[in-house]
DNA sequence: CGACCCATGGGGGGACACCCTGAACGGACC
DNA sequence: GGTCCGTTCAGGGTGTCCCCCCATGGGTCG
């Protein structure tokens, strides 16, 4: 790879996970062809450390608490202008199509669930970093899928808008019109005009459809 | 307290989880005041480990693949002979009360979530093995709520006539009252009294609720 | 600069959800 | 035979859902 820093030096990477205890984790499993330079709890702090540091990869959990949904992918979105040099591996106790797609789509060069082990993990990065596309192996198969028939089956997603996603995942869960508006500092009618807007994007009737349409694809 | 073994003695930890990245940094993290005397990452190697080792706590991923829904509470329900020599501490990333709930009945002596930083989960590992019951703080509330009606709270079902289950169920999947009239050969009256009679027996506040009370069951 | 999407919000209205009271019938239990 | 409960249904009311119309301001893109 021409991208490549000096060869048989280590990678550099920034372990970005909630857990304290998963991040010690990965400096203890993670081996010597590897070497973490920082890391990072929460999605601010990401942001900050990827951008001073630039590392070679940034392991990243999915699940990052902040963002209203897959803080994670928050991370991704903000360091777009880093995406050429820094390379992302998303690590994940999910292996939801939905997450694993929507994952990729925002960036991310691999996916990786939390049961590999150090070494595959460390595998994962090396891979990353020379260019590669990494996932966990029965994910393989229905990423392709996915990406081959992805125009179709999942862009409806896709064209939700920010706004939309936020009031689609209270609505989906059960809120009311009125408690979604209060938690999110909007009125009653806007709650309406966004939900009728996921309707009709979704092609869906009413929320209890919506609801299990979410609850399917595991965005609650 | 008189269970205690040697006082100054580290007390004694089999860690199950099936991530082994976390395990090692359960290790890395937890302090000299606890001993790491094995660990698992399967239902089996658990139950196994659990009755060889006969360690003084277990810290116990909740999410252990294997069985049909938590594979952690097999571990417990498994282990009930050793259920007064050891005690058992819930890990998990969720705080649904469900969760929670459920892993207490199955015999665990505290929860905390993974979110805790590696001297916090020790200390919860030295309180449980004291004798105490441990939450994360946040959850401390409403454990004490779900246990002042528990005893109320576990024959909810077996409270609904048949006919209000029939209700129930479809109600629970979405459909109006008017559907669910139809497919039942009755009047909407008649739907709208039953699924009062349920609401009010289930202490649900409205449909929604019904649907995440009866997808958390598997009722569905 | 105009076309377009997005986020915000309002008026109005039909359909539905949920609650209350009340009532009729039948079966079960003592 | 009286009492309780399950099942059936009604009238009437309030609030929620979801739709239609509309408007304003901001951003992007060609």
């Amino acid at each position: 790879m021409s991208e490549a820093p000096l060869p048989g030096a280590p990678v550099t990477v920034v372990v970005v996970d909630d857990h304290a205890v998963f991040r010690s984790g990965l400096k203890a499993d993670l081996d010597e062809r590897v070497r973490v330079v920082g890391e990072a709890g929460t999605v601010e702090e990401a942001v900050t450390a990827i951008a001073a540091l630039r590392p070679r990869v940034v392991l990243l959990d999915v699940h990052l608490p902040g963002g209203l949904g897959g803080g994670g992918r928050e991370v991704l979105t903000r360091s777009t202008a880093l995406l050429g040099e820094v390379r992302f591996l998303a690590l994940s106790v999910s292996d939801a199509a939905e997450d694993v797609v929507s994952t990729i789509r925002a960036g991310a060069r691999g996916y990786v669930t939390k049961t590999a082990s150090g070494r595959e993990i460390t595998d994962a990065v090396l891979r990353v970093a020379e260019g590669d596309a990494v996932f966990s192996p029965r994910l393989a198969g229905f990423v392709l899928d996915a990406f081959g028939t992805a125009s179709v089956a999942d862009d409806e997603l896709g064209k939700l808008s920010a706004r939309e996603l936020d009031v689609m995942r209270l609505i989906a869960r059960g809120y009311t019109y009125r408690e979604t508006a209060k938690e999110l500092f909007i009125s009653v009618k806007t709650v309406e005009t966004h939900v009728s807007a996921v309707l009709r994007k979704l092609q869906l009737a009413n929320r209890h459809e919506l609801s299990r349409w979410a609850a399917d694809r595991r965005i609650l």
